[in-house]
DNA sequence: TGGATTCGCGTTTTT
DNA sequence: CGCGAATCCA
């Protein structure tokens, strides 16, 4: 059997000489050998989850209880399994970890679909759409449903199905009340065709493989399959367990049935996915499902002061919805967390660029500094002035590697040489680079496959067999097909793929496309197909490399070198660093202004566990700060200091101000002062804002050569830098009303 | 068909 | 403002 990989028994004697156990705390300890039953660890931040993952993982090994190959190990993100297989290797030696079952949803679920694909009516050699070939393949749907896309664009549709997906729900277990109106209530058909056409295609989409497979697993004609599994799995183990949905969850409650040792270790407080499906309420399913299901909870932290970690109890401490945890450290009291209002987005650049200098005279490195920013736009400004220093910086995220435009066209010659039928990759390459078949021979194209009930790459064999097109776009089809042809026998010629790639791309002219291309792209996409050729030649197949294209290759960032790390607050989960620089804590903005209009007090109470999760990235130094003005799709917008400024304790905060800022008043500018019951007035951000102020906004700017800052805002008592006091009533109308204004000198 | 121009809109992000 | 998509026009 394929997943079965023998352990080295000399790892027993490895275990009696060096303890594994060393170093860890009693509850640690516990969790790492409650081996029997159900077990949910509730880890806070920075309190060694992972470790005990692993170590509970190494120590089954180690203790002979399981093979590798009887231990599920699941995670969120390929990082993490990553990190796991690294680190469960080491623990045992160097073992090696390939074919164990470790790895993510995705990935485990791809892996057990492919021994079953044909009870789901796929082939085993399926591939894997991403996201941006949904939204196309819906989008294609909708003109047979006549569903405009301007009233509904094909993105949210699409969203709409993966959200059902999420929750593990195929069209045939949603109810009328479920499906809504969206789209005209034409949904329901539009989902099954969806389902149809995939299967058409031999491909699933990511929701699928979880779907496919449980629908499997639950289906009693199959109950051998199940019964199978759960022979094969005797401990199950889930990192990131709040980051679950709900597909994911039935997944693994199916296969815990059967040995019933699942450890699932998570923090709810930093469960920051829901928008993408994540359920917190897994965590509350679990005692219910599992009902002797034993919960250790982790809350001693290893990786921030106490007075960071209180400025983060104190923000995470006024949602409702939550398990509770406080967590407490033994490190020290360190330095209060500092807290800075400036008056805009340059001003803030700079100033996070002087306490960068400062820290680096101190002997801090810039490897050990990020700066946290809720969302994309805002890196520029610190990109801008991180370059005037001349300050080394690294911005995580953007564009993945196999999400960029070459790398997506290169993969779509690879999906139809490995499987023609996959119209959505033969759509995107069929003109590129430019060959003359444009929309018109496309449609011409399509109608015939669709009445035939045929694929586009079949009906194209068919068509060039008559006259119907014109002999110039003929020709360039013949001419396309024997291309394909050709490579297809390559491939299943002992050619190796990694050459075969160089030679499609060279061939296709795709290449050639790009060598004549000025843009200043150009060279570097040239540099990524390059680099795209060379990862194809450490898998053995095609097959595998385009999965693990789909569903594993990561972004490879450069750890060499003093950088400071530029990345938003969803990227540093599970990250640290000594100083975490927090910027941008604006109403509106953080928290998002659409979190709170789409999701009302669950989305309010999900940007404050990113601002958990924020605060809790920082070992030695937070510092937070909040601008005045800041520049937004071209034009000025005005802020408010976030409410979870308000919420920071004020025993644990170190205030500073710069001139015209206010900084908020504790004691009167709390809960009842009027802002919290209204994120959902377009108070920030949009058009909306700029023609009617509402309550909730302030206006500052440049008046004859003088800084004057206005006050337009209801609510509350509001400091101002020099002392003074303003005290200003909310219009319960919601009527934006001039309280104030006053001159700073410049 | 495809280059040029206007339009419209704008989190977060994993697989 | 800046980018991608839709639309226009040769």
């Amino acid at each position: 059997m394929d997943f079965i990989v023998d352990y080295d028994p000399r790892e027993e004697e490895r275990a009696q000489q060096a303890s594994i156990f060393d170093g860890l705390n009693p509850a640690q300890l516990e969790a790492v050998q409650t081996t029997e039953g159900p077990l949910l660890v509730l880890a806070g931040a920075g309190t060694g989850k992972t470790r005990v993952l692993t170590t509970r993982l190494a120590a089954l090994i180690h203790q002979g209880k399981a093979f590798p190959g009887q231990i599920l190990a699941v995670t969120f993100t390929n990082k993490a399994a990553q990190e796991m297989k690294v680190r469960v290797s080491e623990t045992l030696g160097g073992a090696p970890v390939e074919g164990w079952w470790l790895g993510t949803f995705h990935a485990l679920a791809a892996r057990m679909l492919r021994h079953h694909a044909e009870l789901v009516g796929l082939s085993s050699n399926f591939t894997i759409l991403d996201s941006d070939d949904q939204v196309r393949l819906v989008k294609q749907l909708m003109e047979t449903h006549n569903i405009d896309p301007k009233k509904y664009p094909p993105k949210m549709l699409a969203g709409e199905i993966s959200s059902w997906k999420d929750k593990a729900k195929r069209p045939e277990d949603l109810g009328a009340d479920e499906v809504g109106d969206l789209a005209n209530g034409k949904m329901l058909p539009l989902y099954r065709d969806y389902q149809n056409r995939m299967k058409a295609l031999n491909t699933c989409d990511f929701g699928d493989l979880l779907l496919h497979i449980i629908t499997i697993l639950k289906d009693p004609k199959h109950a051998d399959i199940l019964v199978d599994y759960h022979r094969r799995f005797k401990y199950i183990l889930v990192d990131e367990y709040q980051d679950t949905n709900v597909a994911q969850y039935l997944w693994l409650r199916l296969l815990a049935k059967g040995s019933n040792n699942i450890c699932c270790v998570g923090d709810d407080d930093q469960s920051i996915y829901g928008w993408r499906g994540a359920e917190v309420d897994n965590i509350l399913r679990f005692e219910k499902d599992f009902d002797d299901a034993k919960i250790i909870k982790l809350e001693e932290n290893y990786r921030s002061t106490m007075h960071i970690l209180s400025a983060a109890n104190g923000v995470i401490s006024k949602n409702n919805n939550r398990l509770g945890k406080e967590l407490y450290t033994n490190i020290g009291e360190g330095e209060k967390v500092n807290l800075r209002g400036l008056w805009d987005g340059g001003a803030e650049a700079r100033w996070v660029g002087e306490e960068v200098e400062a820290l680096q005279n101190k002997g801090f490195k810039l490897n050990q500094m990020a700066v946290l920013v809720r969302t994309g736009f805002q890196m520029r400004e610190f990109e801008e002035r991180f370059i005037q220093l001349g300050l080394p910086y690294r911005v995580i995220g953007g564009p993945r590697f196999y999400e960029r435009m070459e790398v997506r066209d290169a993969l779509a010659y690879l999906r139809v040489v490995a499987q023609s039928n996959d119209d959505l990759a033969l759509e995107r390459i069929i003109n590129t680079p430019k060959r003359g078949l444009g929309n018109a021979t496309i449609q011409i194209l399509y109608t015939h496959a669709r009445s035939k009930g045929i694929s586009l790459y079949q009906s194209i064999l068919d068509l060039t067999q008559t006259d119907e097109l014109r002999p110039k776009v003929k020709s360039t089809l013949m001419k396309l097909v024997d291309d394909f042809e050709r490579w297809k026998s390559l491939a299943e010629s002992d050619l190796h793929h990694g050459e075969l790639a160089a030679q499609i791309l060279d061939e296709s002219g795709y290449n050639d496309m790009w060598k004549m291309d000025k843009s200043p792209e150009a060279p570097g996409r040239l540099e990524n197909l390059k680099e795209f050729v060379s990862a194809m030649d450490e898998f053995e197949s095609l097959q595998q490399f385009l999965e693990h294209i789909a569903l594993v290759l990561e972004n490879q960032s450069n750890k060499d070198g003093d950088f400071i790390t530029l990345m938003t607050l969803h990227g540093a989960k599970g990250l640290e660093f000594d100083v975490a620089f927090l910027p941008g804590w604006e109403d509106g903005l953080f928290p998002s202004q659409r979190s709170m209009d789409e999701n009302g007090v669950k989305g309010l109470e999900e940007e404050r566990r990113l601002a958990y999760v924020g605060i809790t990235r920082a070992r030695q130094k937070a510092y937070i700060s909040y601008v005045a003005n800041r520049r937004m799709y071209g034009s000025w917008v005005n802020g408010l200091p976030s409410r979870f400024v308000d919420e920071l304790p004020e025993d644990h905060i170190n205030v500073q101000t710069e001139m015209g800022i206010y900084s908020p008043d504790q004691n009167n500018h709390g809960s009842n002062s009027g802002r919290s019951n209204h994120w959902d007035s377009s108070g920030f951000g949009g058009k909306t804002r700029q023609s009617t102020p509402k309550r909730g906004t302030s206006m500052a700017g440049f008046v004859s050569g003088e800084r004057v800052f206005h006050e337009k805002f209801g609510g509350g008592t509001v400091t101002h830098a020099e002392g003074q006091k303003l005290d200003i009533e909310f219009d319960n109308a919601g009527q934006k009303r001039v309280m104030d204004s006053f001159v700073v000198k410049a």
